[in-house]
DNA sequence: GTGAAAGCGCTAACAT
DNA sequence: ATGTTAGCGCTTTCAC
């Protein structure tokens, strides 16, 4: 009636009466009747990693800010582990969410699981998004775009007039779908080389791939000095994979009497707290995880509205710090 | 019926025939529904600040496994600034949410606002809890146990053999209702300075609190530094408010060829990933948030059951790294 | 322009 | 031990 919201026909006056009693009496819809009688829930299900817990905020954020005004409710489930993953689908269908936002992870190949989960999420009939990561084939992605974070660190140093520019990465980076970002990455950094007529000199320190930890990277980063200064004609700056590498490179080459950035410039990717406050500061990229989220929840809007929706890429920010300078 | 649940009472023959074929229909019980009959939602509404997100994970993990088997999912919101506290508030009781767990912040005083939102909850005839803050009078919270954090650096500390210990944390520490953590840190190191007849110093670096930053606690970490050798007898050790603040100190001492543990035992609080990675690793402590997040859906999941239920404290780890040695 | 009634899928109470 | 029914609050349709 009057309060269904096209009360535009009502009689003007009965209908402030209504509204305004309505109010005093603090009435709210019932988003659960409604949900029953129009067969839907209005919620959205968001599966998150524990991995990416660090962006989950501004990610989550995003996604209110699309919600923004629709009766869209976020129901939202971490998992640990790749078991977890299933379970807090299962969580949401038994919400029966009208839409799905999922974020997944693999500590390893697993690739039957995730053909598996994602025959699951096919099958279910209701709009469903991937983010940070492409591992669900037929499930539209939004991804932050990693040949872009490899361009930009690598033009900022061309453009301070390095020659010899290398990229610190770890050893699966090639053509791998589990580690697809590392590829990625490493194309643009490869392509704007090219482009330049300068030559790419990848460096992978070793690392335990099937179980990566924080401290890991830090030490692959500390690790591949060695294998900086052992190269026949020593880079003078280095794009690396990870802050988190960049963070340990920077620390070996205080130990070693190299400076940053006079003897060595670096740059990083995936900006993080620690970045703007080791010293020197890091010069990186940044993705704007709430503008993922907006896209993300954006896409299911419009997937239920009928659209059908594409892959989208989100180009990180170049943040410019201290690590790197002009060639000397 | 069958499927309602106490099936026990039925043909046991009937009662698998029917659960089988609706398995194999997949068929999910309508929350929904069951919803809308029962009068609840079986939703929480998960009220999360933006600059707590480094531990959302964690804790929403936490309430997740207290949620466990029940029906109950979580809606979470998270809010950037006050006003939209009161705007994700109101989402969540158009929802109609069956119970509240907040997490305040305070930017500046604001006590107004906090006691209206505070009376708005109090109202809402659902059970509440606060986490990571007590502004809201009325409304019983999950905390971490800041004055254990305090004893804890300290004693380890004195455990070492040192007499000089001092406190460097910020300057409305004291008796502050906005800064209680910062207070009840204070108290757990007078505590145990007191009880073994040493004297406390508490050093309190300059900086902006209405506008409190990450580098502005790195700097004022950094800062302090020259407060503590201006003491007339100069500290063998410290305790830092938080680990932002020692890793400041830590870097200014390596800059001013201060050798950390050696001449300086620095401790802090809030573990974060900053502090196992940085060097020395910082010696700290951490909470679990897995815990508080458990703690506090199970005080909401059991007043639902009409218990009363009060404050909890959730006391933190001491976790030893090197950033602390005996005195020398 | 306004009111009445059916029905979404469930649960609880009642009837067989 | 099993079947039937009313009604939760909404939207939609149909009747006035």
């Amino acid at each position: 009636m009057i309060l269904s919201g096209q009360g535009q026909n009502y009689n003007p006056v009965t209908r402030k009466r209504v509204l305004k009693t309505a109010e005093k009496l603090g009435y709210q819809v019932s988003v659960n009747a409604r949900a029953l009688r129009l067969q839907r829930s209005f919620l959205f299900g968001v599966l998150l990693n524990e991995v990416n817990a660090h962006l989950s905020a501004q990610f989550l954020l995003g996604i209110q800010s699309s919600m923004g005004s629709t009766d869209y409710s976020p129901v939202v489930f971490f998992s640990k582990a790749e078991v977890d993953q299933e379970h807090c689908l299962g969580r949401c269908l038994n919400r029966h969410v009208d839409a799905m936002i999922v974020n997944c992870s693999v500590d390893g190949p697993e690739q039957d699981r995730l053909a598996a989960f994602a025959a699951r999420l096919n099958r279910l009939q209701i709009p469903v998004v991937e983010v940070y990561g492409r591992f669900l084939s037929g499930i539209p992605s939004v991804n932050v775009d990693n040949a872009e974070g490899g361009r930009l660190g690598t033009s900022h140093l061309a453009d301070l007039g390095h020659q010899r520019i290398a990229l610190i990465t770890h050893e699966r980076y090639e053509n791998s779908v589990v580690h697809l970002d590392a590829w990625e990455q490493f194309r643009g950094y490869r392509e704007v080389l090219t482009a330049r007529g300068l030559e790419p000199r990848v460096i992978t320190p070793k690392m335990d791939l099937g179980n990566v930890t924080i401290p890991a990277f830090v030490q692959a980063g500390q690790d591949s000095l060695d294998l900086l200064l052992s190269q026949p004609e020593r880079p003078t700056a280095v794009v690396c994979y990870s802050d988190l590498m960049a963070y340990g490179l920077n620390r070996a080459c205080r130990e070693r009497g190299i400076r940053v950035p006079e003897d060595l410039s670096i740059a990083g990717n995936y900006d993080m707290l620690l970045s703007s406050v080791v010293n020197p500061p890091l010069t990186t990229t940044r993705s704007n995880h709430f503008e993922i989220g907006c896209r993300a929840a954006d896409s299911l809007l419009r997937a239920l509205q009928g659209e059908t929706v594409g892959d989208q890429l989100v180009a990180p920010d170049f943040v410019a710090r201290q690590s790197t300078g002009p060639v000397g």
